[in-house]
DNA sequence: GTGAAAGCGCTAACAA
DNA sequence: TTGTTAGCGCTTTCAC
């Protein structure tokens, strides 16, 4: 069996009670004695049991986070971010990947929930089918939603105002000069994609645009961008501008843009959304709407701090303004 | 508090010892008290403490797994084939990003072992500075290796034979003509990059090919690509083929010769290594070196669970062949 | 400042 | 088949 306090107390020849006390830093304790339960500790190769500590406090120094899907680069770069600032607090994370099903995120919550972590930082897979898991999971450990929600928000929220982005992105075209503007993106089951809708036609009628153009809702993937330009490219007339969802979408559909001889941006403009890292190695780079993950990370750490402290403060939202980042596929900086 | 498995045994007039073999899915209980008991748990809306079961048991039911760097999309891809084969034997997966630091890493791993997981499977982020994590968490829990290993094996391993999969890409260019090859791949820090660079000399060599083209090594990243390619650009004479140490590597190099009007594959050849999403979406299509994502999750569980049974097995080193996916960057299917 | 002792919630002997 | 009970390793009163 691996080496535990009493045994490290004993080597001391101190009570378990002090070795405890020196172990987790606290400060009632002679130097010489804390030396002498430090040198046992090393000499023996003591590890401290997490899982019995766990028990025994009821906090575990743990945050636990589901994504949709990990493979979407997009939650990578924000996982990145929240780990950063975790570690600032000592904190561990653990993540995991609901692989775009609902009933694997409510497994993976409850799997994280009764390992008892101090917390939940969840990006919903679904804005209607999620909802009783995050019901379920803000009965046991503070939650905070990151970019996607879930309907009438049973717990706080950090995001992008993913309405206003799309906004940037049509006015943008629609200052180049485009009229008839297609809108390419997801199936509206998440926030992401029904906010982005949203937006996207808020825009094309104040703008007075035509809406009898495309809008082709399908996955937030690079396939659904290409089979979506293969419809577009069948039927007349062709748009002046595509806006996407997403920019996996969007590279999709330039590399079946590409691939049909039409060229980007002389003879359609197009955007993305996210600014993941391959945006600016598309071919052409791509104008997309960025999302400032450090931010979103930052504020996500301090609602969630907010709620352990106090569990029923009233729910929060945070929108953070997102910004536009243009590039070639629109023409190229200016 | 929470709903314990007292209440629940309470509330179904059973003995604790009974209620906990009903809700661990013990054989030897009475169908009715079994129901009773089952009873009192959904109406009271008991959940399992997975931290006192883990205490009492030794187990958790868990899998750690450390990734250097989930920003890089090819770990994604290994990680969710690992998700979905652990989850057939309803285990869970922790994941932990070492953000390519050995430090971080060393912390990560020991924050799995010391919560108890069952088993850690690891990407190491260097073949010698991860060392002494690997040996330290031997000790500790089974290990498996995957796609990289650290020096001398402290662990199993399972990945594809990086020697081998560059020497494909290699052969496939000497093929189609080509006679001086460049290789730009990351530092030899990890046991990927010392692979593929041998792999690409010894054929090089084998072929009696010219030894004074560029062998640039930088890291694993598209900016990397984008250097590698202008340092290219800048010497006399130019290659006819580049392998390149990765995906994400040749991506960057195709965005560089774009802009500068080098035609992919007419003036070069290009090739990657390990089939990330992107590579066909890439501009040209990559030709590349499929690495079998599901085989090694399927493969790495296996020596896991051989660990898990017998700790004392000799140490096991499986190697899988990979395989050259041939796209545009080298002219198309042939 | 230090130690004795009571559990955290659960499981697995052991008895009945 | 069921119940009683002794811990898993740790932290934290509560006495001293």
């Amino acid at each position: 069996m691996a080496v535990t306090i009493r045994d490290v107390a004993e080597r001391a020849g101190v009570s378990v009670a002090t070795a405890s006390r020196v172990l987790t830093g606290s400060r009632n304790v002679s130097p010489v004695l804390a030396e002498r339960v430090n040198t046992a500790a090393r000499a023996l190769g003591y590890r401290h049991n997490a899982v019995a500590s766990a028990l025994r406090r009821g906090r575990t120094n743990t945050v636990g986070m589901i994504v949709p899907e990990i493979g979407n680069p997009f939650f990578p770069s924000i996982v990145e971010a929240v780990e950063r600032r975790l570690q600032e607090s000592g904190r561990d994370l653990f993540l995991c990947d609901a692989q775009q099903d609902v009933t694997i995120e409510r497994h993976r919550a409850r799997a994280l929930a009764d390992r008892q972590v101090d917390g939940l930082i969840i990006v919903p897979v679904s804005a209607t089918e999620s909802r009783a898991t995050l019901v379920e999971a803000v009965q046991r450990t503070p939650v905070v939603q990151v970019d996607r929600y879930v309907e009438e928000y049973p717990a706080d929220w950090v995001g992008v105002n993913d309405e206003l982005g799309v906004g940037l992105a049509v006015e943008h075209v629609v200052a180049l000069g485009a009229r008839r503007i297609a809108f390419v993106s997801a199936s509206l089951d998440s926030s992401s994609a029904q906010q982005r809708y949203a937006g996207f036609e808020r825009v094309v009628k104040r703008h007075g645009l035509p809406s009898d153009t495309p809008r082709l809702l399908g996955t937030f993937r690079a396939e659904w961008g290409r089979s979506a330009a293969l419809q577009m490219l069948a039927e007349e007339p062709f748009p002046d501008a595509v806006v996407c969802g997403n920019d996996e979408i969007a590279i999709g559909l330039l590399g079946e843009f590409r691939r049909s001889r039409i060229r980007v941006p002389e003879d359609v403009l197009v955007t993305g959304f996210d600014d993941i890292r391959f945006a600016q190695l598309a071919d052409p780079p791509l104008t997309t709407v960025r999302q400032p993950g450090e931010q979103l990370a930052a504020e996500c750490i301090r609602l969630l701090d907010a709620r352990m402290i106090d569990r029923d403060l009233p729910v929060q939202r945070v929108a953070i303004a997102p910004s536009l980042v243009v590039r070639e596929s629109t023409g190229g900086s200016s």
